[in-house]
RNA sequence: GGCGCGGUCGCCAAGUGGUAAGGCCGAGCUCUGCAAAAGCUCUAUCGGCGGUUCGAUUCCGCCCCGCGCCUCCA
């Protein structure tokens, strides 16, 4: 089946354009709308950015690891980054680079691909101002008194499709009502005149005709999109709340300058909502990364927890639901190691690694439901679900004896190819070297006494001495550690802290 | 006020016009000295009231509750 997925615009499932696969230069073109760049990203914002990561795989996997190019954008010129950057008494690029790392280090800390351009406002002023130039030209746009330019929403008769705002009534608010120089309440922005008093530094010399200034939030993704992936992309996506105004004026802006469609599917996926509200710091209830790995749950949990939900439908984020999801995944792992599979995927190591890059046809075994789901519209629960039972299934097979080598190296694959290449839930199957070293990183964060006691109870094992074995391993936990036995040897963790 | 989304087991969360996936938690059991891991078993009638229907959690209406957007929030 294809991937098909929501379409906001026409409000209906669509199939998403398959590019030519014999032609070398037809890509998929997808951009999403990536973050504004002046303080840490909570994971709302994630939730974004790892649906929008699994959309990326699923292209990857439909058309091929070298038909997609992805596009997502940084915001470092805005309210908001000028604000933080007067605030701090720095200057803007300082504060928006500090942002920028942090924020691509949480997204490999999420396992989420990099996308192939990453283009920030401040690095396409003069594709904007051109921009804004044309559609001042054609008449889309007007020079305000102060020498702001606004886009004339009254030129562009299709306006407002995407988030029906004629069918809204609009609420006047002061923010609007005085915007200074417009003609029409409803045009918005496209060139801001300088403001001393506000704007700090930040200018640039402006369109022809206009004062120097800086570009208005909307008109940045037009113009990256023009220059990076062209007039008519294949998907644009990005967070419900940017449906109106953000993605309702980029496509007045680019139809107008270009006179073409801008783009062939729009995707908007739900908020994320933690104990059951939205998130705010004076609510206590408002989490970046660093602040869960802080209490000790791994980025991997946070990812799936992401995940679990339909991304078109608000996903309700507690302590819980991560702790549900930290114990999913390594359920998930013992249950493939349990069945015998362990040594097996060390020696077959090498064919894991080729699956997640290979774009040869695709066997997905028990798997083929739950990659079905996933296609359709993103039903992540319910692909999960399915992911689930293929496990158990492959269990079944094993605990009675059915599980050939050829079998379970298929239904393996699979399930590798579903988790760490699907979803990019990396299942973390170390190599015997990896596993060597892990240990011995082990080794040097764990207290030497702790070792020692570990030894002499491991010891007292052996000989068959439980008494004084289970002496030990109380002194362990008293000493807040937690020893781990194996057939072949054991392993040390630390208490996890409530 | 306008536009939109949702209320399903203790928690998270799919789904369907014919009597409800999955994960977590909990209980019991099996196995392995103990622990961990794993396996098996058990745990809901779908916010309320009407209507349509042979039959609704699933369609329609009303009500209650929650959430989001309404000019720069993913």
């Amino acid at each position: 089946m294809a991937l098909k997925l929501y379409e906001s615009l026409s409000r209906s499932l669509r199939e998403l354009r398959r590019p030519d696969p014999t032609n070398p230069a037809d890509v998929f073109t997808f951009y999403n709308c990536g973050p504004t760049v002046y303080a840490p990203a909570h994971i709302g914002n994630f939730r974004t950015a790892v649906v929008n990561d699994v959309i990326r795989r699923l292209l990857e996997l439909e058309f091929g690891p070298t038909k997609v190019k992805h596009v997502r954008n940084l915001t470092d010129v805005d309210d908001r980054t000028i604000a933080q950057a007067l605030k701090e008494k720095r200057p803007l690029a300082e504060i928006t680079q500090k942002w920028t790392e942090k924020y691509q280090a949480d997204s490999a800390a999420l396992n989420c691909l990099i996308p192939h351009v990453q283009p920030t406002a401040t690095g396409h002023i003069k594709e904007q101002v051109s921009m804004i130039e044309v559609l001042m030209e054609k008449g889309n746009a007007y020079r305000g008194a102060d020498g702001s330019v606004y886009f004339k929403i009254d030129s562009f008769p299709e306006y407002g499709a995407l988030s029906r705002i004629k069918d809204r009534e609009l609420k006047i608010t002061d923010a609007s009502a005085d915007s200074d120089h417009k003609d029409s309440v409803s045009d918005f922005a496209l060139w801001k005149a300088y403001k001393p008093s506000e704007d700090g530094e930040v200018k640039w010399p402006g369109p022809k005709g206009a004062a120097e200034g800086r570009p208005g939030w909307h008109i940045e993704c037009s113009a990256m999109i023009k220059k990076h992936l062209g007039d008519t992309i294949d998907l644009h996506t990005g967070g419900v709340d940017l449906l109106f105004p953000h993605h309702e004026n980029e496509i007045a802006q680019s139809n107008c300058c270009n006179g073409v469609t801008f783009a062939r599917h729009w995707y908007h996926s739900e908020h994320l909502l933690v104990d059951g509200t939205s998130m705010s710091k004076s609510k206590g209830n408002y989490y970046t990364l660093s602040d869960l790995v802080e209490k000790g749950y791994s980025p991997m949990a946070v990812r799936y927890a992401l995940l679990a939900g339909h991304p078109r439908k608000q996903l309700n984020f507690t302590l819980d639901s991560l702790h549900a999801a930290e114990k999913a995944i390594s359920g998930i792992r013992n249950r493939l190691y349990e069945m015998g599979v362990y040594g097996n995927v060390l020696f077959f190591r090498q064919e894991f690694e080729s699956v997640l890059t290979a774009d040869d046809d695709l066997e997905w075994g028990l798997f083929a439901e739950a990659w079905e789901l996933l296609k359709s519209d993103l039903n992540m629960p319910a692909a999960l679900g399915a992911a689930f039972s293929a496990i158990s299934h492959i269990t079944d097979l094993d605990l009675s004896g059915k599980l050939t080598t050829e079998r379970w190296r298929l239904e393996f694959l699979s399930a590798y190819r579903f988790f760490n290449r699907a979803l990019g839930i990396d299942l973390q199957l170390p190599t015997v070297e990896e596993k060597k070293r892990l240990e011995s990183d082990q080794s040097k964060t764990t207290p030497d006494e702790i070792t020692a006691l570990a030894e002499q109870r491991w010891a007292a094992k052996q000989a068959k001495d439980f008494a004084t074995a289970d002496k030990l391993r109380a002194e362990l936990t008293a000493a807040g550690w937690t020893m781990l036995d194996r057939k072949d040897g054991y392993s040390l963790e630390p208490l996890k802290k409530a």
